[in-house]
DNA sequence: TTAATAGTTGACAATTTTAGTAAGGTATGT
DNA sequence: ACATACCTTACTAAAATTGTCAACTATTAA
């Protein structure tokens, strides 16, 4: 029951891209070194982020990427679904359950599939917005307002 | 985001022993047919099983496994611990975040606490007595009460 | 227009995890 | 004693994950 290294790259790569962001495109070399994640692995992420409209991109020098729409309306779930191809617990459930011969005399499926709900409403209720503020007041532990921010 | 079949094999296999124990101890060899998991591994599950106190054991011609306790004090997500390794969707919580160095500058481990609290939470609200009593409803369209049981 | 930056894309290799097999052993009832 | 059925470890094959490489396209600034 874990989650993929995929997925967890993806999240903590958007927030760094929220938080590093102002308006202004932050390239990918950038969030590689900051969040210690190999550039050519970041790139395949953003790709499939960028496919699914959850950030865009600006080619050319001065260039990165830049959230497609307001933090508060990207979900952690969103990023997740988008990066994890299955967020079903189990393959029974694929197509509607058409992938398993047993479900119709399996009692169990019941218990996955009421699973995954929960892990898909668990997520899709926290905003990147709510994460990129967390991050924040932690980094004003380090550099308080006022402070030399550089 | 996929449970291991290791875990779906040991709930469907304790329901299984759940509705065809009355009592009686159940060999594997009969689980391992109804249910179409490999026996040998089957064996590898109970074991660990066994070792949690959630079944037990008789030894010799006319055995096999039997509840431990009352179904209705079993929790499916006891079955899931004792089988699935990490319950933790992600390394960075192991040892109670000694595993991972970005701990605390990371805001995204927050999220994944959180949703490792969720599915413990909803797996051992769900006991086993309730898969069982689900389980034999739906026996019980093939073969009402009253009926040619065998 | 040329060079540098940065995203785009597909293929692929290394590693790790998972699933399943095999084999031999031990206890117990008939 | 013999058959049954649990006990335990070791190993292998397959699949998924993770990460790398390489070549290409678009854009901007000098
Ligand atoms: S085995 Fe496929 S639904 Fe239970
Ligand atoms: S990277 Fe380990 S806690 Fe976030």
């Amino acid at each position: 029951m874990r989650i993929s290294t995929k997925a967890q790259y993806a999240v903590r790569a958007m927030v760094d891209l929220s938080v590093h962001s102002n308006g202004r495109p932050v390239p990918l070399k950038e969030i590689s070194q900051r969040e210690e994640i190999p550039l050519n692995y970041l790139e395949q992420l953003f790709f499939r982020l960028k496919k699914a409209e959850v950030v865009a991109s600006v080619r050319g020098p001065g260039g990165g990427y830049i959230l497609a729409r307001p933090s508060a309306l990207i979900k952690v779930g969103e990023i997740v679904a988008m990066v994890e191809e299955p967020l079903n617990p189990v393959s029974c459930l694929d197509d509607g359950g058409a992938a398993c011969h047993r479900i119709s005399r399996c009692v169990t499926h019941n218990v996955w599939q009421g699973l995954g709900e929960r892990i898909r409403g668990f997520l899709d209720a926290i905003s990147l917005e709510e994460l990129t503020r967390e991050a924040q007041a932690g980094l004003d532990v380090l550099s308080p307002p006022g402070g030399t921010t550089r």
